[in-house]
DNA sequence: CGAGTTTGACCAGCGC
DNA sequence: GCGCTGGTCAAACTCG
């Protein structure tokens, strides 16, 4: 997915425009008109979407196929998610393409900063694992785990698990979707809670989306059914669209792109 | 020299 | 009880 817009930052953009969502919106361009564009790049994520899980499909068929993969240990702490009342460290599951600069060494950035501790090398993953620690704070409770992907070593998938006691963004990259508990869940919260991970990096303009990883005794094939239904589409269209319309760089770009339109638009006469 | 990373050892959980 | 596996510890090492 090309997010990226060109250069587009100005000094008008940074001087406060118009707020684009707010309910002050200029004249210049009616609600029709807004809402027609809202739609249209409704329908232009929705086949981009439609793209992704096309990709992913083989993936999944796999994955339904193959013998449990990553049955030990991690995921076996979630396997019990949903089964007992206990409360469980949240665990939320991130597939992103490596960087060239991480490539090497098994770092995700994603605007904390963490400490490895240990690294392993899994029955199921040719490449290590390696654990990371919140450095931030040293009484955050949060882990990291970060594995390359074993079908695609272009991918890093980390695993974080516990939620940070702390406010600390030092990127504009944010984790957003939790990919936790088990696939029933997924099924029956598809509207709160999707069964895969969307990792925004505004700094890149990418979106990268992930499906979580299959916990064990989870049914793949009905996570893929749920996958493909128009609901979980809408629902994923509208987390992305909710996500950036909290990402002020991106707000910032629309904004600049669409007053540079708006001008366009007005006739010289109008000008001063 | 201090902070962060590496890596072998150790421990706990699980299945047989 | 034993072996396998994932997770963690901590001493050694590296780097700025």
């Amino acid at each position: 997915m090309d997010m990226d817009d060109g250069e587009c930052s100005s000094p008008a953009a940074a001087a406060g425009l118009l707020p684009l969502f707010g309910p002050s919106s200029p004249a210049a361009e009616s609600l029709e008109d807004k809402v027609r564009r809202v739609s249209e790049e409704n329908r232009r994520l929705t086949g981009a979407l439609d793209a992704i899980l096309a990709d992913r499909s083989h993936l999944r068929g796999a994955l339904a196929t193959s013998p449990t993969p990553s049955c030990h240990g991690n995921n076996a702490e979630v396997a019990g998610a949903g089964v007992t009342a206990e409360p469980r460290p949240r665990v939320r599951t991130v597939r992103a393409r490596a960087e060239a600069a991480d490539a090497d060494a098994n770092h995700l950035k994603d605007g904390y900063q963490w400490r490895k501790y240990g690294q392993k090398v899994t029955r199921d993953n040719p490449y290590p694992r390696a654990y990371f620690r919140c450095a931030y704070a040293p009484s955050c409770p949060v882990k990291k785990k970060v594995q390359r992907s074993a079908e695609d070593k272009s991918m890093l998938v980390a695993t974080y698990e516990g939620e940070h006691n702390h406010e600390q963004r030092a990127q504009s990259e944010y984790v957003v979707s939790d990919a936790s508990t088990t696939t029933t869940q997924h099924q029956q919260q598809a509207g709160s809670s999707l069964p895969c991970s969307i990792f925004i990096n505004s700094l890149g303009r990418t979106i990268t989306l992930g499906l979580a990883e299959q916990r064990p005794g989870s049914n793949a094939e009905a996570a893929a059914a749920a996958v493909m239904t128009p609901e979980f589409r809408k629902v994923l269209v509208e987390e992305i669209v909710n996500l950036l319309k909290n990402d002020a760089e991106f707000l910032e770009s629309l904004t600049t792109a669409v007053a540079a339109r708006v001008t366009e638009r007005i006739p010289p006469e109008h000008i001063f």
